[in-house]
DNA sequence: CTTGACTCTCCTGTTGCGGGAAACATTTAT
DNA sequence: ATAAATGTTTCCCGCAACAGGAGAGTCAAG
């Protein structure tokens, strides 16, 4: 009968844990002394405690382990178990090395660019949306003050709710970046479908489950360099563009004067390459 | 001013955090009433938020980013953060993969393998020792009982007390597997250095940073599946043996009758491939 | 008999929130 | 205007696997 100080030296195992194993029904002495509480434990009880820190040390948590070892399991049992733990492994290990992929984007922007602003670039899901939309050919990108409100009267007139949050948006539709006759189509979200006219419709916009966003704080002269971190960051990253680019409009003309506290969200499907 | 709830659905993030990062000092709504406590952002702070959620999403704790953010950093601080964060995500991914590899090789055990026994293999630090230690040259596995007892009565003359707990363990110096004219070397874990005599040396014995450690249930003439089952794992894992094999005696003939509850432990010195 | 070494049972802290309760605030529908 | 629904607050527990420490009791040796 070994005292607990001396059990636990015998499998390089701290005297807390052996506590709580005992504790929580993992692995209980052979022996409690009823006046004193003392554990005590015998050489017995070793290959239990081994099998114990081995699956431990495979990564299964102690609730798996004692699930595990209480009913004295069979081995079609335990290879499922191992089986599920093999693909979680799988798992983080892809998971870890998209982070490590991120880390290391981050610092070839911070090392090898001057850029004096700073961007991150944020993965995230973008849910499902009822929008309404009004896909349009323009001739440069100042047009664009001339169609907004066009689409604020009809909405009005059809009496539609905008969404709260407000998610007022804009896909780009060419392939390529160009500067004039740009093929645009405006979006909002609303709370409901709408009566289509002839120039603005209402539809329904599927989720994208990832989307590589970036912000972008100021004049929209300058979001080129936005667009330029993004991709630089998804060429980076091992992802693939997968849909078109949205810009959403945060802050702008119609709540900030100046126009450096513009906001603007670039949003842009992505997915893994291969 | 937005309210908790529209802030959380800007970002996707959810009122829980929100209220968690005001207490934490991470982001402090802009202003708060004073009468209904009631938070209010402004869409101001939603970079800052983007940001963090980036820094989250590489894997910085809510502490690190905090620091990051407090004292405006500077780019070299923020370099050094990165690339501490990129080895340490290095380093959880060389120990998922070590992990998936002790999968894969109990899986390889339990399906191929009729093995009625199941064997764990631990993978554990042997601490540093000071043994007595008699090293001979045996003719065969029966004669180990005709040496033991010399060990026993040549420290009970020299005084020299035992280590608790018990570690008493043979060191095979032959290459390979023999039964016959095997070199051996006793070991017996002591408190304090003794005197030396022509046959028994006192010696400090290293520790050994990692051991693949295996138990042997039963009489020894079983223990060679043990030590196949190990040198596959060792095998199987990516590592290889950078030292002596030992076998820790912990229940035999002295302690036990029954010769199915004796113990024994394989520990084996590896190092990782390559 | 007195140390000093062990051991016991609490209690708190760790990380990043999620779940839920009870109370109050605000908005919407009738 | 009132009632109902929804939103917001604070507070507290829970998670995983113990570590650290307090205060009190126990054990073996000199």
């Amino acid at each position: 009968m070994f005292k607990i100080g001396i059990f636990s030296k015998m499998n390089r195992v701290t005297v807390k844990a052996l506590r709580h194993y005992d504790e929580i029904g993992l692995l209980k002495p052979c022996h409690v002394d009823e006046t004193t509480g003392y554990r005590y434990y015998l050489s017995d009880q070793l290959p239990r405690l081994h099998r114990i820190l081995a699956l431990k040390q495979v990564g299964f948590s102690l609730n798996e382990i004692i699930d595990m070892m209480e009913r004295e399991m069979s081995a079609e049992k335990m290879i499922a178990y191992l089986e599920g733990k093999q693909s979680a492994i799988a798992k983080t290990i892809e998971d870890e090395r998209v982070k490590l992929n991120q880390v290391e984007a981050y610092l070839k922007i911070l090392r090898q660019e001057e850029m004096n602003v700073s961007y991150d670039v944020l993965l995230k899901e973008l849910p499902e949306v009822i929008v309404a939309s009004m896909r349009r050919r323009i001739p440069n990108y100042d047009a664009f003050n001339a169609i907004y409100p066009e689409m604020g009267s009809y909405m009005k007139e059809q009496n539609v709710k905008c969404a709260v949050p407000e998610y007022c948006f804009t896909i780009y539709h060419d392939g390529e970046y160009k500067e004039t006759d740009i093929d645009v189509e405006i979006c909002e979200a609303v709370t409901d479908f709408g009566r289509d006219s002839d120039t603005i419709k209402f539809k329904k916009i599927d989720n994208v489950k990832t989307a590589a966003c970036i912000m972008h704080k100021g004049p929209y002269n300058r979001i080129g360099m936005a667009y330029g971190a993004v991709m630089k960051w998804i060429e980076g990253n091992g992802y693939r563009i997968s849909g078109f680019p949205r810009e959403s409009y945060i802050d702008g003309i119609w709540n900030k004067e100046n126009s450096e506290e513009w906001l603007t969200e670039i949003q842009i499907p992505v997915e893994v390459n291969g």
